[in-house]
DNA sequence: AGCACGCCGACT
DNA sequence: GTCGGCGTGCTC
């Protein structure tokens, strides 16, 4: 018999099938792992097919080595879904079946995590001589308790005891394997919930139906995640399964606690904070069926689960569900496809969809249901408008509005909380010369350094590299330096200067390690009054009660972008930011500072008027021809020798180009150019920008995959993106 | 990714 | 004459 393998070899182009023989005795499935030499190397691969013989010269054909795992790693789903991908996205198949496993799996240094017990042996009679007295008290000892945990005898007995009765025999060790279950700290009231009418139908609609996508537009605080729960205890009701998504960094202490609460031991959640044993754990758990739901972030959607009754993408709108590195891919497409390889709906939830995603229910093709009512029946937050343009002729230089502090000092009074949103980490954004304007850059990367206070460095929010702030300007000598756009360390200091209260930070310089994120959380949680600084993860998920005041700092911060979603997003986060203060007792409030207080962006947050926005966006859209009414494709050439990318980037661009004659009235746009960020970590970025409609959309996009197949060149990387996220 | 094969320049 | 540069292509 002939074995289909992938093999796994990193960064290479290679992208084949390659056939082995199975040897005789070898017991070989479909999604083993196992062990071929490719060349004159071993190399891991993946049994994908079994077939009875092989077009390939015969005689060429190796056998496999040998098989790593006694039971197939992948799924039937997972190789469905690399196929899926494969085709939909231009991804290697080995880069996708990574995707399924845990990393530890694939660095094969699982360890899962035993625990020893000492028990005696009834097969043997111990014989031992009476001056042996602490090994026959051992032997006592375990006949009266039968089995003991070895880290309990080593207390009670010394080692070299244990050791003797252990290689005479007379005791024996069993392992058990445990599970790193990850402890939840965050503990929830049980309340008992009952579901208001428009809940209920939705959880109604939602159990009945077959393969479909729902989108559950609820405003914040409608009490989406109860529809959530309700959706899924249906599906575990009929013996089915469940996976459910959440931005990475909404997963959070309360979140989990939740469904821990709600679901116990069933749920498994696969989370970037867990440790990797952990994580391998809780894989391991819903592989053998102990866990029936897996939650977790955008990866979780390659969970090896089965029979799946349902799967919920909460918080849709969020950019973390496009991958933006390696393996590019659509979260929402690859939900699609499994959802309909199960027959089971897919619901998406958002209080701010994204315009994509309300446009396609607007269409009819996904089928819409919205939450209106908030289930504390509570008003949305007043959102004031700052213009800080106003501000200097006011007397005001400071990054705070005089409207802000004045809130903040009322807030802190009534002992209440006040979160202060600034999306940008570090100090300031960039350092400059007063004198001749010179901006210090990464060496790697087309971009400005970023101040950083608390370790009085710069650094590159690209590649991580730090260097050494400068203190006299390297081009002209000058010692006088200014500080750029501020950022959440600066925003620290400056209210430090104002207010005698404790001051949070969270942002990804605060929560690198572990349990900081959580441990950030909790003490803000306990301490009134008191300031927390963040940016986007202080958006997201958690509830505080005492939270009265939410401050925008610079709320144009992602306006600008040069990219087709920047408005879109901008209204996304104010809304969910704002959200943050609906939640407590007392009337919460909103002060959005900027420099566009008339920006519809603006206006429509703060209405709270979802779809007037929609209208005025998805108008925007149609008349400049962007995604939803055409496919938006990146092509990225990507080299540390910028000469061939030059040249393979020419060549694709060609090819495309002659394609383009072929399909002219399909072609909204067609462009190579050098990236806005021209070099990040030592490679040299170049693309091609497409807009394509959508009615041969089908025909055109493998086509221009091939183009790429046939373009490629060692040291090239090559990416294709469809919508992307991200267009730096 | 490695490793082999292969076609042009300066050296014992 | 050959040793070795690394450019191209293959690995079942």
């Amino acid at each position: 018999m002939i074995a289909e393998v992938i093999v796994d070899i990193t960064s290479s182009t290679t992208d084949k099938i390659f056939d082995y023989s199975i040897p005789d005795g070898l017991d070989v499935k479909v999604g083993h792992r196992v062990v071929v030499m490719f060349g004159s190397k071993k190399v891991d691969g993946f049994v994908i097919n079994i077939k009875e013989t092989s077009n390939y010269d015969l005689d060429k054909i190796k056998d496999i080595v040998s098989v790593k795992e006694a039971q197939p790693l992948l799924t039937q789903n997972m190789l469905r879904l690399c196929f899926f991908m494969k085709k939909n996205f231009y991804l290697r198949a080995i880069d996708v079946i990574k995707l399924c496993l845990p990393p530890i799996v694939i660095s094969g240094k699982v360890k899962a995590k035993y625990i020893e017990y000492v028990l005696p042996n009834f097969q043997s009679i111990p014989v031992l001589s009476q001056k042996a007295k602490e090994q026959i008290r051992l032997l006592l000892f375990l006949q009266e308790r039968g089995e003991v945990k070895k880290e309990i005898i080593l207390k009670e007995f010394s080692s070299s005891t244990l050791k003797n009765v252990l290689q005479k025999g007379f005791a024996i060790i069993k392992s058990v394997q445990e599970d790193r279950k990850p402890k939840s700290t965050f503990t929830v009231k049980k309340k008992e919930i009952v579901l208001n009418k428009q809940q209920q139908e939705a959880v109604d609609k939602i159990t009945k139906s077959k393969y479909a996508t729902y989108l559950l537009h609820g405003v914040t605080g409608s009490g989406k995640t109860e529809v959530y729960i309700n959706c899924i205890k249906n599906a575990l009701k009929q013996g089915k399964t469940a996976i459910m998504l959440v931005p990475e960094i909404s997963l959070t202490p309360q979140m989990f606690a939740r469904f821990r609460n709600a679901f116990g031991d069933t749920v498994a959640i696969l989370h970037s904070n867990l440790s990797q044993g952990e994580r391998f754990d809780e894989w391991n758990r819903i592989k053998n069926k102990q866990a029936k739901i897996a939650i977790g972030a955008r990866s979780c959607i390659f969970a090896p689960i089965e029979d799946l009754g349902i799967i919920i993408i909460d918080e849709e709108h969020d950019s973390s569900y496009f991958s933006q590195s390696n393996p590019r891919f659509h979260t929402h497409e690859v939900a699609k496809y499994l959802a309909y390889l199960n027959n089971c709906p897919l619901v998406l939830g958002s209080a701010t969809p994204s315009v994509e995603s309300y446009y396609l229910a607007s269409t009819g093709e996904y089928r819409l249901l919205t939450l209106t009512d908030r289930a504390n029946q509570k008003q949305m937050p007043n959102i004031e408008i700052v213009d800080m343009m106003l501000e200097p002729m006011k007397g005001n230089i400071n990054i705070f509005s005089y409207r802000l502090i004045a809130e903040l000092e009322s807030c802190l009074a009534q002992n209440n909380q006040a979160m202060i949103f600034i999306n940008r980490r570090g100090y300031s954004s960039f350092i400059m010369c007063n004198n001749c304007a010179y901006v210090p850059k990464c060496q790697d990367c087309d971009v400005s350094l970023v101040y950083h206070k608390e370790d009085d460095m710069l650094k590159c929010h690209y590649c991580d590299k730090r260097y050494k702030k400068m203190t006299v300007c390297p081009k002209c000598g000058s010692s006088s330096i200014r500080y750029g756009a501020v950022g959440t360390q600066r925003v620290v200091d400056e209210l430090k200067k104002i207010f005698d209260v404790p001051i949070f930070r969270l942002d990804n310089d605060t929560t690198r390690n572990k349990n900081s994120y959580a441990e950030v959380l909790e003490q803000f949680n306990n301490t009134s009054p008191s300031i927390l600084v963040g940016t986007q993860m202080i958006a997201k998920g958690h509830d505080f009660n005492n939270v009265t005041l939410v401050g925008i700092v610079d709320a144009d911060v992602s306006l600008h972008f040069s990219d087709y979603r920047a408005i879109e997003r901008t209204f996304q986060l104010i809304t969910q930011v704002a959200g943050r203060a609906g939640r407590s007792d007392s009337e919460g409030k909103v002060v959005l500072q900027t420099y566009f207080p008339r920006h519809y962006a603006y206006r429509y947050a703060s209405t709270y008027d979802y779809k007037a926005f929609f209208k005025r966006e998805i108008n925007l859209r149609e008349v400049t021809k962007f995604p939803p009414f055409v496919h938006l494709l990146r092509v990225l050439v990507i080299s540390e020798n910028f000469e061939k990318a030059e040249i393979v980037l020419k060549n694709i661009y060609d090819e495309i180009n002659f394609l383009q004659q072929t399909y002219s009235s399909d072609f909204v746009y067609l462009h190579a150019m050098k990236c806005p960020k021209k070099r990040i970590q030592k490679n040299f970025r170049y693309q091609i920008m497409m807009r394509i409609n959508k009615k041969n959309q089908a025909t055109i996009i493998p086509k221009i995959y091939e183009i790429c197949d046939k373009c490629k060149q060692n040291k090239v990387s090559i990416f294709v993106e469809d919508d992307p996220q991200n267009l730096s």
